[in-house]
DNA sequence: ATGAAAGCGCTAACAC
DNA sequence: GTGTTAGCGCTTTCAT
């Protein structure tokens, strides 16, 4: 690989001046300029960054931690958001897989040390305290879909759930529908107990209420060896003279196993039943027919704010404080009138 | 951050001895060894790789990148893959995406000199040549789902997948199926071309053939700016009296929205019709009721390959070739009896 | 078995 | 506007 004294060398000047050109110093004659500029072409001469980071203690880097989100198809919406406001920085995108292993975790920190990242950003799969020892407070750390354990006022980004599912269900009531199901995510989740909150409350709010026939589960089994059983309960539950108007699904894949179930009973959606999902997973709910209406997770602008606030944390610009990114309603075939 | 001097201060020994305790070399005393490592820890001391590499002129970094596959959900287990393999060697991952975009491609290559990468990889969402100014000749690299245009000896990993296709027809039609159907995919694609020639020379081995009735589009429009019509082409095919009695389908998406289809008309898979996929994109075909036959891409073995290939060339062991990967048939419901 | 000196590529701080 | 000196953290080479 070629350095800097190269390029000095042919082009005739002190090291430092090509280094001046490098960083656009003001103070080098157009001329040398040009000079400098040719030789750096004609060698493909690229700054060594390992010798800068010794100079200049940044090495350029953001270390990006994940539990298991960088390798499920879910949130590769957080991943493109990342690397989308990555780009646009000057910084490079090192990325660790923690598998949610404390051991691992624990390696993942050396090795983003090792390489003297700037920055971390810290993402999990699904909202979830974190434990103490998760993040080390020797680097500026901007936590993503989780909260911290101590509470503090740390840099963190969170999806705002229910305001997405409050306008799911007013859209619902204003179609006419009265009769609400809901199928349950995995309990052990802090966003299922938060979504079926949110349903509740807004249906409150328009008088109306989930009975608990209407209630089921859609997933069963501890998280990360649980089963979808979403197909079984609402088949069995749609399988009654009296049934609820409208479906909503803890998420999309659940909607997928209802509008399967469905299929098999011979309803028709949304004609005999609508359907409404959540976390507007696009393989899902933009290719099934009817599309699938559902409440986006905001997965890309969380990934894209993630990196504004390391970037500003890592230059001091910005207080740290958590930050809520919006939720929106996305209205598909799938909820149409009450029958 | 704590450098090494700090610690041979600590441990009342020379910097060098520290360096031979972290690098394991043998001419230490286990005393001597004892007490710098006890230094390390509790400085937490973890050697700087910038400086390492201006010594070694190894960064210990590999390249990784995508066109878009790190930001799609379907190819996440390619992702998952490298991240594994990456995991057990000493290496880190430092992942650039460019969108397809030629001058993004030129700059990330740009940005992984900069940070002298020991090896490159290369991957793209979806078969294709290269063209000639993608890869870097400077740099070590593997080419992931691609051929070189040049067709040399590129090390290379591809997935194999008439013999997957082979094997669900042959599946079929012990089944008793003889009424073929396909859905094709985009015709741009390699893949396209590939799949439906191994699918018509399979059925021939068998005396079958694929009726031009029963052979439709999937997808139109050009790459990436394409929309999916097997809905609508395949409820016309299955809207007659005489239609095929399993359906091929181009990728998992098509088979769901061929699944929709017959949903609509009221036939059942697999009663009334058979599905089969390709890709095994398992968020549809392990959560849809019937779960969805189809033939597994080897994407997360592709991924570990790759890894292994480009450590293997880094330190000269290997010798560059192509390395194809079997994918797999998944039986399952949606494939049954003929009716 | 351990240490001292030199140098990798680069820039901050001064010269000039 | 341009060049010189020194040193960032580390290992290679050579001494001891």
């Amino acid at each position: 690989m070629v350095s800097i004294t190269e390029v000095a060398a042919v082009a005739k000047v002190s090291d430092r001046t090509v280094s001046r050109v490098v960083h656009n110093d003001k103070r080098v004659t157009p001329k040398t300029r040009a000079r400098v500029q040719a030789a750096i072409n004609a060698l493909g001469y690229v700054p060594n960054r390992g010798a800068l980071l010794m100079r200049t203690n940044k090495s350029g880097i953001i270390g990006l931690i994940t539990d298991v989100v960088s390798t499920t198809p879910f949130s590769t919406d957080i991943i493109h958001g990342i690397q989308s406001a990555i780009e646009e920085s000057d910084y490079s995108l090192l990325t660790v897989n923690t598998a949610g292993d404390p051991e691992r975790t624990a390696k993942s920190w050396r090795e983003l040390k090792g390489h003297r990242v700037d920055g971390v950003l810290y993402v999990t799969m699904f909202q979830r305290k974190l434990s103490a020892d998760e993040v080390d407070p020797g680097v500026p750390t901007v936590i993503v879909n989780c909260h911290s354990e101590d509470g503090a006022n740390r840099p963190a980004i969170l999806p705002e759930e229910s305001a997405g599912m409050a306008e799911a269900v007013s859209a619902a009531v204003s179609l006419g529908h009265r009769k609400f199901g809901y199928v349950r995510l995995n309990a052990s989740l802090l966003a299922a107990a938060e979504r079926e909150r949110a349903l509740r409350a807004t249906l409150a709010e328009h008088g109306l209420s989930l009975p608990d026939k209407w209630c089921v589960s859609g997933v069963e089994g501890p998280l990360f060896e649980d089963t979808f059983v979403a197909y079984d309960t609402v088949k069995s539950m749609l399988d009654q003279a009296d049934r609820p108007s409208v479906l909503f699904c803890g998420n999309d894949e659940i909607a997928l196993q209802a509008f399967s179930a469905a299929a098999r009973l011979g309803l028709r959606v949304p004609e005999d039943i609508s359907l409404v999902g959540f976390d507007d997973f696009r393989v899902v709910s933009e290719v099934m027919r009817p599309r699938l209406a559902t409440v986006a997770l905001p997965y890309f602008q969380m990934g894209q704010a993630a990196v504004r606030q390391i970037a500003g944390l890592v230059q001091d610009q910005l207080e740290p404080a958590p930050q809520f990114i919006a939720c929106q309603f996305m209205h598909r075939e799938s909820l149409s009138r009450a029958p």
